[in-house]
DNA sequence: GTGGTCTAGACCACC
DNA sequence: GTGGTCTAGACCACG
């Protein structure tokens, strides 16, 4: 796993970190079990405060993607969503659109989007069955 | 127009309105030459800090999205996008990533997010051609 | 609102607090829309580092508890459950099964259990529909 | 007796199993003088470091729910209480106030819940005579 | 060795 | 003024 952050960036760090993490994991790039660099490490690696490493890890932890076993390191967590059906549907439609907000500011058609969200679903891990 | 601003929110009150605007834009609720409301008559409305309206209409001008006009008011701008080809390609492919990750995480299969988006892609107002 | 935290205790000072909040808002002695004290304040008052502070309405805040409003303070949030019926009857059970345990453990008979149960739960604010 | 060990659960081994006695007592599943696996073959079969086991029952000793032996191997100990009659009632209370507060912030009602606990009380061993 | 907690103090975003 | 982010460094719990 190599994870890139770019310190001049305006996006907080953890959220960069964060965002990578759950993008590999929905990809598949990082499957459950596997165990990720202790935060010590981390933090070497990145040149990052462990603090800073400890936070992403939490965080991911609380929404389910995560998985830390005291002593013994952090781990990607088999999916599960204990979200209601409901929330979950109002989550999908919010992000859709402002999805589509922003591809249509950016000056593209609608085919063309649909073409290229195809193209990269076919990249990442989907559920087969509804939970 | 009505904007619809929620103080009890966790994303800040100028990201809901700029996020509105581009929405409606994007919609085409809003149309070019449209003139929006002036800071003081919108922030009494929402009942908002002038400065955050201010900061709101100076971000979407920032963004090609609104134009202002001393002594006349603020209004929509026509749809250009001064990016390259590749500088938006490469922006929305981040965005769909992005969208995509989230997407997975929420539990959804590949074919329930590529229908709600073809769904909902309806009420956008897209480009025909491209620039 | 008064808070009191016993720093000789073992539980970190952190989960005294949420401990608190999550107990004055199940009492409904916290309201929603109640604003808390700011993060210098609380700290302040109690002795406690701001960051300790912060995280703790952090935590509460992604538990759907609280509710922070930047630049303006944090407050109570309406409930709401968004979890799974199936998630949630399960945590009760396996709540339920813990509370039993050490209630046995303590030498008490079933009948003054569910005697002194019922008589806190009048102090408490329950839900009259399910979510 | 079974005993089942989550490495993938954020509680700790020791806490894990630490709780499946106590809990496994108080049901009487475990009843007084039944003779628990040795440290070694428990942490043979749970595939769990020695030391981890030892703490569990060093801990429980303490508790006064099991008895060590020498020689001969721990057991479960005789049921008593050796703290007063008030400690044992405010400990009930904090105990009692704190599974409310959960239950509340589940969404369950009031109902729900005495009626749930009434259910499983009925599978714990209870004290018919105050110590 | 692992992660969890806490403190101290800096700087930024928001209203 | 508010909270959010990040750093630095200490100490504890867990296996």
């Amino acid at each position: 796993m190599k994870f890139l952050i770019d310190t001049s960036s305006r996006v907080p760090i953890y959220r960069q970190l964060t965002q990578q993490i759950r993008e590999s994991v929905a990809r598949g790039t990082l499957r459950p079990e596997t165990k990720l660099p202790s935060v010590r490490e981390l933090s070497k690696e990145l040149v990052i405060n462990p603090n800073t490493i400890a936070r992403v890890y939490t965080e991911l932890e609380r929404e389910g993607i995560l998985n830390t076993r005291p002593g013994l390191g952090v781990f990607v967590a088999h999916p599960k969503s204990e979200l209601t059906k409901k929330v979950r549907k109002e989550r999908l439609v919010e992000l859709v659109d402002q999805f589509l907000t922003e591809a249509v500011h950016l000056g593209f058609s609608s085919n063309e989007v649909i073409s290229l969200l195809g193209q990269r679903a076919e990249q990442f891990q989907w559920m087969t069955v509804e939970t």
